[in-house]
DNA sequence: AACCTTGTTTCATATTATGAAACTTTTTTC
DNA sequence: GAAAAAAGTTTCATAATATGAAACAAGGTT
């Protein structure tokens, strides 16, 4: 992931840098007590109460009356509501991405490219009682390297091959199942097999029992930036479907594309 | 809504103060100029400057390559969906929700009482092509007050009579369309009604052309913290179909409540 | 009842943030 | 295309703020 101050530069507002500790440190732990904080942050508590006391006044930060614990309001998740409805690739992207769902049945995700990373900023999930494996896996607010997700295969896969080495050189590998795609040769052969399909494929490489289908999207400059996919259990996923459902990835892919119009 | 430093207690930390002013500002704007940016908060530009460099440090902020504008990234977004991962009552509650929206094939939301509004905690859309008016209109992260939505008011119909004046009294009471409710006689009257039928209706009382159904759920203490609806166009939201939706609401609330054990 | 842990407040001091001014870069105007 | 204006960035002396030790208060535990 490697956010945790970009390069070592250092923050020029130490309270702002400590605030936010505060901030992220809560988001992790959950309602927490005063000194188990600040031990927890190797900040004095008398500093680390301060601060708090100025999250509240901000309105981020409650403390339950009962236990005294301190906790996260929804201020952030208010924030988050007003950035999304901004993003207006969302809102351009949406309807196709539903009728994809719509027209499949299946889990279909929307992500950007974050550095390494691919970040979920939506998902839209069809009311089908049978399948509540998958449903819960991913959400919007996450992400994942790009090397091993459907997803993330097919960005890189319009990538060049110098930004290519340098993700690959900048992601932390790990084994996440027998599956994974570990080694840069192997990435290289499997992006060469998407560029030829034109979608990208995810067998099992990030969660054993889960396949997804994947197309990237690129924006008014050529640069892929996001793409979305189908996810679904391998039981729904067989090679016959795939197949079938590839040629809806690639016809929503091409619908999107001429909507954005680039 | 009426955050902005609750009470008028001063912040104790001066810089937290701004540099949250600076996100919250970057939230409504969107990408924005150092001196556009530094006229709204009415400080220094250099003062700005800091604090935006501050934030690009700590990951929240990115400067636009081509125009130099600052703009909030998608930590937020990842904050927001750490803090709703931690939230159980969603997790608990989202398999009936979602259930019913199988079932009646609307949108349904959850939400939670934050003060004088209800919060949008989940929303859950049924693949219907047709009914694109009803998706976009709420969001997760949203909030609206209590008394114009059949959320809301199915939560105040279950509070004591000094609370739900004092709601009224602190609530900014609008005439959103011509059937809000703007008199506080009327709303006893319908939250009466509410408590006699065990769910309570928007008529158009928010928006014109949508009505919803809504049953609220207490917690362990039988406090009536959270409520969900189901929302549909008048169109399909005939009286004689509320008759056969409030019964699945109905039966909902009695699972979800089971469920939660109290 | 004494002791420990956690949470809160105070205050002198040292550190940090401040913003004016200088400077650089980009954009606009003539 | 030169001059002017605006936007963005950096520096630095000074004023203001954050700091954390210590004292205090409130629960909890032995």
């Amino acid at each position: 992931m490697a956010d945790k101050n970009i390069n070592d530069v250092k923050n020029p507002v130490q309270s702002a840098e400590r605030i936010f500790g505060v901030l992220e440190m809560l988001a992790v732990t959950g309602p927490i007590g005063l000194v188990e904080l600040s031990t927890k942050l190797v900040l004095h508590k008398s500093t680390v109460h301060r601060l708090l006391l100025s999250l509240i006044c901000m309105g981020y930060v409650n403390q339950d009356e009962e236990t005294g614990k301190y906790m996260l309001s929804f201020k952030i998740v208010e924030l988050s509501g007003k950035i999304l409805s901004k993003v207006d690739i969302i809102t351009k992207v949406r309807p196709f991405i539903e009728e994809l769902a719509n027209s499949c049945r299946e889990t279909v995700h929307f992500v950007q490219r974050r550095g390494t990373d691919v970040f979920y900023l939506e998902k839209v999930a069809p009311l089908n009682p049978q399948e509540s494996a998958i449903r819960m896996a991913s959400q919007v607010g996450f992400s994942r390297p790009l090397y091993c997700s459907a997803v993330g295969k097919a960005i890189l896969a319009e990538m060049k091959d110098d930004e290519i080495k340098y993700i690959w050189d900048n992601s932390v590998v790990e084994k996440k199942t027998e599956k994974t795609i570990t080694g840069y040769q192997e990435l290289q052969m499997e992006l060469a097999q998407i560029r030829e399909k034109g979608y990208a494929l995810d067998n099992e490489e990030n969660e054993i029992g889960v396949r997804c289908i994947a197309a990237c999207i690129k924006n008014h400059n050529g640069i892929p930036n996001n793409a979305f996919s189908i996810s679904a259990p391998v039981g729904r996923m067989t090679d016959e479907r795939i197949a079938i459902l590839a040629q809806d990835v690639l016809k929503t892919r091409m619908i999107i594309q001429k909507a954005l119009g680039h």
